[in-house]
DNA sequence: TGGTAAAACGAACGTTCGTGCTATATACTC
DNA sequence: GAGTATATAGCACGAACGTTCGTTTTACCA
């Protein structure tokens, strides 16, 4: 219920510190966590310093919290689409279709927010790092197990490494990520897709084949 | 000759900033190029802020000299190294390989220096990002240049697409590094070395086969 | 309409940042 | 040993940082 009223007292406020945090993912992605100063997103708000610094009682709460914020907009516009489509091979290939694409959208200045603060923060002991570690793995156990699924289903291979193939699967997405970023160089998610559909299609079994061919030409209709 | 004098006015300024940059680097790959204080670098060479700053003029450009040094490092560490194995496809195993290993040999805290550095610079345009670009580009011109080598000495299967491969293997080596600085699990190697060796392996000819599978055992054993 | 709690503000704190300016110490040349 | 260029130090600056404080504005409820 508390969760529902969008109106009484304490509604504002919590109105305000989402507007904040969506500034807050953008700035983040492309300056880093630590580039984010209150003083530059207060600005952006056109709200005091004060003021802001209040809804959250330290930069490191600051910095936890559009952790957070960034982490529900991936799981909106990434997890979710991709778990509409059917458990197995399917599934697997959108979750890698739809990271490349979202990334390449360009939503967040400094592309993937995640692989941006996970590499300013991994030497850098504390909260805020605990949590970026704990949201990779959650996306690392998410496609592993897209993967189990789709052997399950009988769309893949039983006998490879569902570890393994995540491990390659996100390194290809943080490559693409890399070379967006330095070059904006577009090619680069044809290369990971290119790199994700060979394996793929690789691993497929006659079973899950048909299903990939369907989906990568639905795929690039919709880009083309 | 002026390289080679030790001694003289010019000398003692010289070795001093050596000295301060060989520290910048190991600091710059942990903390970040803009984490990178003048006042912390100070401190930890005991000298003065000014004394220190008085040799780079600017932070900008003690930025870029430090991005150099982290480059000669790398050629002395890795490229060298890999450039005394023959040229096909030893030397490209060579060059991936050793690479793994210095990431993994713990020499800079935060793991490879240019791929923090360029997670932290890509959306900061100015002379810093320009010079990490570069060489970042050179590195990859490396990877694909021993894959045309090899296919060239009948190592490798021709009809490969070289920017592809080398594509694949800088992202499987950015992955091993991301997945080692976050969770400090050493079989993300591991990984990596599986995941080039597969795709090594199944394009190497049967000239270029051999060379691999002794490649293989010698490495196992050196770490072993 | 008056009371009240939440929300936002403005000003200031102590630090640290990069960057000047000026002076001293060092080491080489003549 | 005097002269000189180089190298380092000392000190101060303006700006920005995160943070705290007391006050004022806002918006709801009785």
């Amino acid at each position: 219920m508390t969760k529902l009223e969008l109106t009484g007292r304490k509604a504002q406020g919590e109105r305000t510190r989402k507007a904040i945090l969506e500034t807050a993912v953008h700035i983040a992605s492309a300056e880093g966590l630590e580039g984010l100063t209150i003083g530059r997103l207060a600005l952006e708000l056109s709200m005091s310093k004060s003021g802001l610094f209040a809804h959250f009682g330290s930069k490191e709460e600051l910095q936890v919290a559009t952790v957070e914020a960034a982490r529900a907009i991936f799981i909106r516009e990434v997890i979710k689409p991709a778990f509409e489509a059917t458990q197995g091979l399917l599934r697997l290939w959108k979750l890698c279709d739809i990271w490349l694409a979202y990334v390449q959208s360009g939503v967040f200045r400094g592309g993937c927010f995640f692989a941006a603060v996970a590499a300013e923060f991994d030497s850098r002991p504390g909260a805020v790092r605990d949590r970026i570690a704990e949201i990779m793995k959650e996306w690392l156990a998410t496609l592993r197990n897209a993967i189990i699924e789709a052997q399950d289903a009988g769309h893949l291979n039983k006998d490879i490494d569902a570890t393994q193939l995540a491990f390659e699967f996100n390194s290809l997405e943080l490559g693409a990520n890399w070379a967006f970023q330095l070059y904006s160089d577009p090619r680069a998610f044809k290369r990971a897709r290119e790199a994700i559909l060979e394996r793929l299609s690789r691993y497929a079994t006659t079973a899950g084949g048909p299903l990939l061919s369907a989906s990568k030409t639905r795929t690039s209709r919709a880009r083309g």
